[in-house]
Order: C-alpha cells, then structure tokens, then sequence
RNA sequence: CGGGCCGUAGUGUAACGGCUAACAUGCCUGUUUUGGGUACAGGUGACUCCGGGUUCGAAUCCCGGCGGCCCGACCA
C-alpha cells in the first residue's frame, strides 16, 4: 500500500483529551479515532492490526474444535430476567432500549443467554454433545467512567467462547485445553511473557476462575506472583486458604499491577438450568448440559501491546499483530516524484521494483512515497512503529545496498538484494 | 455514584472584565531542501461548546445544560 493513498494523518502532539498511553499513541498515529469517552473507531492502520488478531484467535479456536457464529447485538430483556440479569440491580451495565411497538432490548454486554436458548435448538441428546461455539463482536457496557483509552471502553471487541458438555469431567477436560489455546495467543500476539494465567474468584459453580492477566503498569487489576512457578493469583482470592491450596507461601509473592485480557469459567449449569437446555443421557434421563464460558479482550489486548512495547519515539508492533511487515521508504530528490506507480528517478524505480517483488513474496508492505522531507518520514516511520523500515535513498542505491532497520532494537543492516529477500524468506 | 480539573482555528497553547482574540504547528501558493519534523516569503483558518444572566463592555464573572479528563467507588 502506497502511504500516500492513506487518508489518515500523523500528528505531532498529544491529543489534549487523553492520558493512557495507549489512545495517546495510537491517536497521534491515526490508528483510531475517539468518537465518544470510551468508544472509539478504528481505522484503516488500526483495524489491520485488530484483524491480525483475529485471525490468530480464530486459528486457536480452530485447533480445539470450536465454530464461529454470530449472535445478535439486541437482546431480548424476557430472557435475562429468567436469569435474574435484566434488573439494574443485577446488572449495572446494560445499554437499554425499547422497541417502537413496545418491550425492551438490552445491547449485548454478554451472550450465555442468547447462546444457550439458539443452542437448545440444536442440542437434545448427549450424541449432540460436546458442542463449542464462538463469535467475535462487540460487546456494550454502560461503564460509569470509561478510562484508559481502548484498555476500558463502552464499546469494545471480544471474543467469546461457549462450551455444552455431557459431565463435569468432559467441561474440565475442555477447560484445560482453553488455557493451552489461550496461552499459545497470548504468546502468538507478543505478550505470552508478560502474561500470566492467575486464579481469581470463579463464582457459583466453580471456586476459581482463570484470567489471564498481562502485567502492566496501565493495569487497574492487583496480582500477586510467584514468578518461578508462573503462577498469578488476583488480590481479590488472596486469602491463606488459596495459598495452602495452591502450595504457596506469601514470602514468594510479588504484587504488580496488570490488565486482565481474558477470563475464563467453568459456568456449569448456571444458565442451562434456568434457560432448560436440558440432554437426554443414554438412559433416557433429562439432564441441564455443563457449561464453560472463555472471553478475550481484542481491542483490551491490542491496547496492552501498545503499553507494553511502545517507546518514546512511537508504537513498536510486534511481527505477528503490524499492520504491515515493512516500511519501504523512498528517499530521493524527486520524491512525489511517483505518479501511476512509475517514475523516471532511479532511485524510486528501485524502490518500486523492491516493492512489488516484497509484495510477490507474500510480505505486507506500507510504501512511503510521499513528497515530504526525510525527516518527517523517518519521524513518521518510528511512530507507526513497523518491525522492518527498509530505506531506498539514492545514496543507498550508489553503494547498491538497501538498509534495513528493525523497529524494536534500533539495529541496522546494509544488505544487497539477495541478502534482503534471504532475510525475508 | 462521591470528589476535583477543564472546554479558544484541524492540532497544541496564550490572552488583567477593555484595541481587529495572539503564538506555534497544520493546510494552500511559490522558491529552496532530501538521512532525523529544511529554510524563506505570501496566504488560509475561531459566532472563544450551547443557552441564559451580570456589566457601558464578557473568551474571562454568575447560573443551567452538554462534552472531556483525573482520583475514588464499581467492574457478575
């Protein structure tokens, strides 16, 4: 993509309505653009990333089974009061609505309900089970005071996760195999060291949950770690009952603030109970099917990513979640030179050559070829912060080498084509 | 939901109750420059968030609304 196709515009000082770091930087950067306290829209070079995210989410779901769908957004107010989650009182968080016709609609902050009346349809016998079924969309919570940019929004993309088994053992199974995905993401998306799976208050039916909690000094969350073990523990199940349980002593823990990018619980029959998604067992006996509920923060983990690896000169994106792999950027006397991806200037004939065959070789390149000077490019390239920025300058072009610098270490290298493409193979 | 701060060109700031609301940046024109926001010249851009009030006179003071930020509480 050539940069000066790109509608959205750096700027050069902080927006004055934002202090996280995250919504700093990546406002400064025109990765999205704040409509609303807490709601932001992404644009172009922001909803790149969130689609890589996507899309590594959506392969670890894959791995354990689990269909996409998509549920709906409104949502009937009669089927949480069965579930005691329409009331206010309940519920704190609901964004209310009501039909012209009359009757109330809730936007969805959540979706085991709705999940398990559509499942109830499809779920009769324990020949239909284990079922698990997810979707990625946005979710609406009515936050007294949203905070911390896109880290705490009223409007924010999450992935969940629904799980229907036959018996406990079957959910405790699956768990398990949830946290194996949910470790692979995290690690995948560039935050698996700074991210520790923690127990925390599990509700109802089961006596802890896991969150998966980043560490990070935007965090509004306490833990407290064992850092050998890799274990976390939320203050808010910090009693010496867990830390016998766990094997713990208090003189190994660590407390440290962080940001809780995904939570995951065994429901067992908290919904399916009330809501009668009932199975028939193979003695014809009706029975409430297990539940398990898994929820990852995307637009939450884009922002943590920022926090944690940005620097003071811009967003720093690791390789797997960038909008693109390399920042090509053109530095000759003509540049704006480029009309109709031609030009006459050797050295940006070069650049483009070097270009199409990057893209031909499967890598996403973003193509600075706007008339500005050096340094408003090199500023430019540092904000938005691509792990590769592969300058073409007719100096470079003399010696016929390209210089390739990585974004997270600040180290360069001058490399002949061949060696380039080595690089990138 | 308690407490505090704030709202002025696209952006970031300034302006004692008193001159045509200033500066920087951005944007447009031209010349210049191409390895760290190049330099110069000319130009463009604000019903000072909205509504009321006090005053000879309001960006400035008062009341109400809307909006933003922070601390705390809350976050199933």
């Amino acid at each position: 993509m050539f940069q000066s196709k790109l509608f959205s515009k750096t700027r050069r000082e902080d927006p004055k309505d934002e202090v996280s770091k995250n919504a700093k930087l990546l406002i400064k950067a025109g990765f999205i653009h704040k409509e609303i306290a807490g709601v932001y829209s992404f644009l172009p070079l922001g909803l790149r990333v969130l689609n890589k995210i996507k899309k590594i989410v959506r392969e670890e779901m894959n791995v354990l089974g689990a269909l996409e769908l998509n549920l709906t957004t409104l949502q009937n107010s009669s089927l949480y009061e069965k579930t005691n989650r329409w009331s206010d009182e309940e519920v704190d968080i609901w964004f209310k609505t009501e039909l012209k016709t009359g009757g109330e609609l809730g936007l969805g902050f959540s979706h085991e309900e709705a999940i398990v009346e559509l499942m109830k349809k499809h779920i009769n016998s324990y020949k239909d089970l284990p079922r698990a079924v997810y979707q990625i969309q946005t979710k609406f919570r009515n936050e007294e005071r949203a905070k911390n940019g896109i880290l705490r929004g009223r409007e924010f993309l999450m992935k969940d996760l629904y799980s229907f088994h036959a018996t406990e053992g079957e959910l405790d199974d699956f768990y398990d195999k949830v946290k194996g995905a949910y470790e692979r993401i995290f690690e995948r998306i560039g935050i698996g060291d700074l991210t520790y799976t923690t127990f925390a208050s599990g509700g109802i039916f089961s006596k802890y949950s896991h969150e998966f909690q980043t560490l990070c000094e935007a965090g509004e969350d306490l833990v407290y770690l064992a850092e050998e073990k890799k274990i976390a523990i939320n203050k808010e199940v910090l009693t010496d009952e867990t830390l016998s349980e766990l094997g713990l002593v208090t003189e190994e823990l660590v407390e440290k603030k962080s940001v809780e990018v995904g939570n995951i619980f065994k429901l067992g029959t908290r919904f399916s109970e009330p809501l009668n998604l009932l199975y028939k067992d193979e003695k014809g006996k009706m029975l409430p099917a297990v539940m398990g509920c898994y929820g990852f923060g995307l637009t939450r983990a884009m922002g943590v990513i920022v926090e944690i690896t940005s620097d003071e000169k811009g967003l720093v994106w690791p390789r797997s979640v960038a909008p693109f792999d390399v920042h090509l950027i053109i530095l000759d006397k003509e540049t704006g030179s480029l009309k109709g991806n031609h030009s006459s200037n050797e050295t940006t004939k070069s650049a483009l050559e070097i270009y199409n065959e990057l893209i031909a070789a499967g890598k996403e390149v973003l193509c600075d070829d706007r008339g500005l000077s050096a340094g408003e490019k090199l500023a430019d390239a540092d904000l938005l912060g691509l792990p590769y920025r592969l300058i073409v300058s007719d100096r470079a072009i003399k010696e016929g080498k390209f210089e390739l610098t990585e974004r997270v270490t600040g180290e360069t290298e001058y490399l002949s084509e061949t060696e380039l493409f080595n690089k990138f193979r």
